[in-house]
DNA sequence: GCCGTTGTTGTACAAGTGTATAATAGCGGG
DNA sequence: CCCGCTATTATACACTTGTACAACAACGGC
């Protein structure tokens, strides 16, 4: 007679967390934001109901885990990327270009998590705070990659408009595509976004002038 | 002794039907997706719960009746400001784009409708089939500009490609600016949008050229 | 080997959910 | 003025939700 297998087994906070965090991510791919519940992320974990509120306050708190955890996934990408790419700041952005429209970064189930992050930023002031956190520290990089391209080549435009206006295309580009993929496709998103660079180098953008005042 | 009033009023169903969508929208602004059910509804429009189901699916099909009425406003809003500028294309354009940061259409309450109908945009493929025609007519439009004003000075770029990205520009700029409207400001998204316009006039985004093949 | 800690379960309960149903009543047509 | 149509209500029901609670049991320390 076998031994009778544990009927649950115990994990250290951070790993069940972690399991958790998961779980819920699954289910918002799934179900969406309106069918992740508390017992449905249970379920998906083969865990009881009871066990997710002992690790966190409830069901928002678990979904700004879950794109805490997915947002620093899709960082390391962007930057395992740009390390990979050669030394000069253009080879990097275009690098970080590529990363940005493929997965893990261009993928549904990505969007779904950000979907049900954004609709709690407007009522959450701790999540407004992360918000805001993540799309500076995304900002700062590629402001910093333009500002060396700009610089090395004496091209006077305002790097901080000229970034926000490239994060918004690139922000723009990935949420139309992973909403419809059929309207455009990832190659036509790779060669905006590179034509983009095209132009910056050449000097193009002369109308981004230096900002006055 | 005063008349009684009567305990409801009878309306034509277009008509109700138009009054549970506005309380749609005020539920989805105030409390969000999770917040916004049959019965949220039905109290915020003075009206039993029952009434929802004799008017709609369900509440998903409230929210793409929320979408489709909101878009119209917001296409109206767009084409009026087009409209109103003078007749050459750049200026509609700027026109447009001008209509775009200010309300109705940059609008925290606008942007909590637009979540919930993208997070049911994976799942339901008539919600999918509504969105994109709504996007292939917001593009169509801009893409028509574009042609005109690089048609006029025989600037050779594909306008499609060129209508994508600066789509794409908008709607991230949008998105951003009722996310969070602190880190950057309404005046900042104008200075971006009109640049990129400056500089398709300029003959600029020489990089986008004509589709190969 | 036992024991204590605590991660985990199962259950229970109140509140909220969508929806079906019969009864009500506003309002226009005769 | 009454009558019929149907928009509307009120109620009921089965289900899901979040959470509290006591009991359980896995696993490390002694």
């Amino acid at each position: 007679m076998a031994i009778a297998e544990p009927r649950f087994t115990r994990d250290l906070p951070e790993v069940r967390k972690r399991k958790l965090i998961e779980a819920t991510a699954q289910c918002l791919a799934e179900f969406g934001h309106a069918g992740t519940s508390v017992r449905a992320v249970a379920a998906k974990a083969n865990v009881s109901p009871g066990l997710v509120a002992h690790h966190f306050k409830g069901i928002d708190d678990l979904i700004v885990a879950t794109y805490g955890h997915v947002g620093e996934r899709v960082a390391e990408a962007l930057t395992a990327a740009m390390d990979s790419a050669p030394e000069d700041s253009e080879s990097k952005l275009r690098a970080f270009i590529e990363a940005s429209f493929k997965p893990p970064v261009l993928d549904r189930d990505l969007l779904a998590i950000w979907l049900s992050f954004w609709s709690l930023v407007r009522r959450d002031p701790g999540v407004r705070k992360v918000h805001k956190k993540v799309y500076a520290d995304y900002r700062r990089r590629l402001e910093e990659l333009i500002a060396d391209i700009t610089a090395a080549r004496r091209i006077k435009i305002d790097v901080h408009l000229a970034a926000l206006g490239f994060t918004a295309m690139l922000d723009g580009l990935w949420l139309e595509l992973c909403l419809d993929p059929t309207t455009f496709s990832r190659d036509d998103a790779l060669r905006i976004a590179h034509a983009w660079v095209d132009d910056l180098v050449a000097g193009g953008f002369r109308a981004l002038g230096i900002r006055r005042g």
